[in-house]
DNA sequence: CTGAAAGCGCTAACAA
DNA sequence: TTGTTAGCGCTTTCAG
């Protein structure tokens, strides 16, 4: 592969010089650089990002930390926060965790090792990046969605309690007394949030709680399912914390031909596209995920761009979503 | 941030006995790398992957684009990548083309300036790659599930052809004779495969084909199915050709008050989960995803590993799919 | 088993 | 405007 050294003795001129004149716009007779920029391109020449940025101490790219692209939460955000960043200049390296604290902190470790400008997390790990990548030159970090212990990073979260608090309240004033609710792990900030909107409302209506906890999959959504409604007293409703778990209740909902809302009603929360395209359309409590993304590269580039920004103390910046009231919830039947 | 030197400095040793001692596994006393460990962990020593890459000339890095992370498809192609390649100590670079044929070329761009070891391709242009990363040290690309030129590169595709024929033969072998097609952009190989697949069992059949050809979009998929189902011959089935189309199919659908498949039959390409959960669930052509991108993994690995299989001639593999008949198809009612 | 030295490809002072 | 020099952090000969 040609290097910037070859284009030099291919036009005759100095590295420095050809590096000005492709890089540095600066400080270089346009013959010149025309020469440069015909020898360069009859070489096949790249430049070499990683001497680049071995040099310039900044690599142009950032990391990003989810926990599972396969979710439209998550690649929604993926798919925004590439698009700002590439605007940026910035390119970006995508870690799947699959929601695993042993793969975080792995991958933690290995952009820490790349250099990474800035990373944006969405941790799987209740302590998170703690100590890791923070030791050293602090490397900017954005927690998203989900947060570890506040106030060691800038968050950007969602109001998850009150979104369980809205999902769980349109029930009960529907006329639900026995409302399940299809958790995920409790080492996670979301579901720890999510159960206690929950609870909150089920105790002040003077109702059970009943609670099934799991991984966020589909599989864990079917067997819950199929678990509550197999028991004598079946719940009237059903509370999807997630949207990996929607897909398994609803197919455990067909296998066992249960109606919605006629038999169940169904609230779930995340508003993925193909909710508004079930049979019924869905019930959900829908986040400002692209807002919360671009917020974070904003956040991102200031930290970046500005000494003092990068001096600041991190804040937590919480989201309201919204209840979108669908076809799959209405009055319980008995 | 610490580097080996400063490592070095405090061990009282050289920078190469830390090296050896932290990678090189070999002629380094105990006690010493002992001292060594002990010393890069109590400064917070990170390597810098830059520093060794820019030696070792290899990045450990490869390149991933794809069109679109929000469809199942390619999230689903996406994660099997990343944990196989994650694996084999692998880092993944992501890149969303959009679909856009210019986004796509400055990724190509950016991912040889960056020394990526290889590249996974879903290219969103007719010529692809060509010219561009393949003029100098040719840096290994594999196309998967679209390809450009046969030949260039290694590819690994379905066979869109067959899986458009056997949907829209499943149709007319249940009576339809109004079949309609929701096609994506001419530019790509799948919209053409599948496009003469279906023209040919049309023709064969001696019926009119029908064809809607736009973006890989809901909002095209919406539209489309829109304008079919409001002329006075309207299709009694819909053959939605990728799963971003069929949720904007589905959508409009409902909108209409078409009953599926009592007024209309809807059969699609490729298998998202969220298909089989439909109500009705449906009749679709799922490929063997998985398999597809592991060999694609297998296939870097080895032109990467072996001298003898970097210099292979490019090889094109074709994949089938399999017809899956759920709740979406049934006979036409007239 | 350990150290000295050279260099991967690039850029930024500084000098000319 | 251009060239010389030095060095980013690491690994790898080659000596010791």
């Amino acid at each position: 592969m040609a290097t910037l050294r070859d284009v030099a003795v291919s036009a005759g001129l100095s590295p420095a010089t050809v590096s000005r004149a492709l890089s540095g716009a600066r400080y270089v007779d346009d013959a010149t650089r025309a020469r440069v920029v015909a020898a360069a391109r009859s070489l096949g020449y790249r430049p070499n990002a990683l001497a680049r940025a071995l040099r310039a101490k900044q690599t142009m790219t950032v990391g990003l930390i989810v926990p599972d692209i396969r979710n439209d939460f998550y690649a929604e955000t993926a798919t925004v926060l590439q698009g700002a960043f590439e605007e940026r200049g910035y390119r970006m390296l995508l870690c799947i965790s699959n929601n695993e604290a042993e793969s975080d902190r792995s991958y933690l470790s290995t952009l820490a090792e790349f250099r990474v400008d800035a990373i944006v997390y969405v941790p799987s790990t209740p302590n998170g990046a703690r100590g890791l990548v923070s030791a050293p030159k602090r490397i900017p970090i954005v927690e998203l969605l989900r947060h570890t212990e506040e106030g060691v990073y800038d968050a950007i979260v969602s109001d998850d309690r009150e979104g369980a608090v809205a999902l769980t309240s349109h029930l009960v004033a529907l006329g639900h007394r026995r409302i399940a609710m299809i958790a995920g792990p409790e080492a996670l900030s979301t579901t720890r949030y999510r159960i206690a909107g929950y609870r909150e409302v089920m105790r002040r209506a003077g109702l059970a709680a009943r609670i099934e906890r799991g991984p966020y999959t589909p599989d864990h959504g079917y067997a819950a399912t199929r678990e509550l409604l197999s028991g004598e007293t079946k719940p009237t409703a059903i509370f999807s914390s997630a949207s990996p778990l929607t897909v398994g209740v609803l197919r455990a909902l067909k296998d066992l031909g249960a109606g919605v809302p006629g038999d169940v009603s169904l609230v779930a929360f995340e508003d993925p596209e193909w909710y508004a395209a079930q049979n019924p359309p869905l019930t959900c409590y829908g986040l400002p995920l692209r807002e919360m993304a671009l917020l974070a590269v904003e956040l991102i580039s200031k930290r970046l761009a500005e000494p003092a920004e990068a001096e600041r103390a991190p804040t937590t910046l919480r989201f309201s979503g919204r209840l979108i009231v669908r076809g799959s919830t209405a009055p319980p039947s008995g």
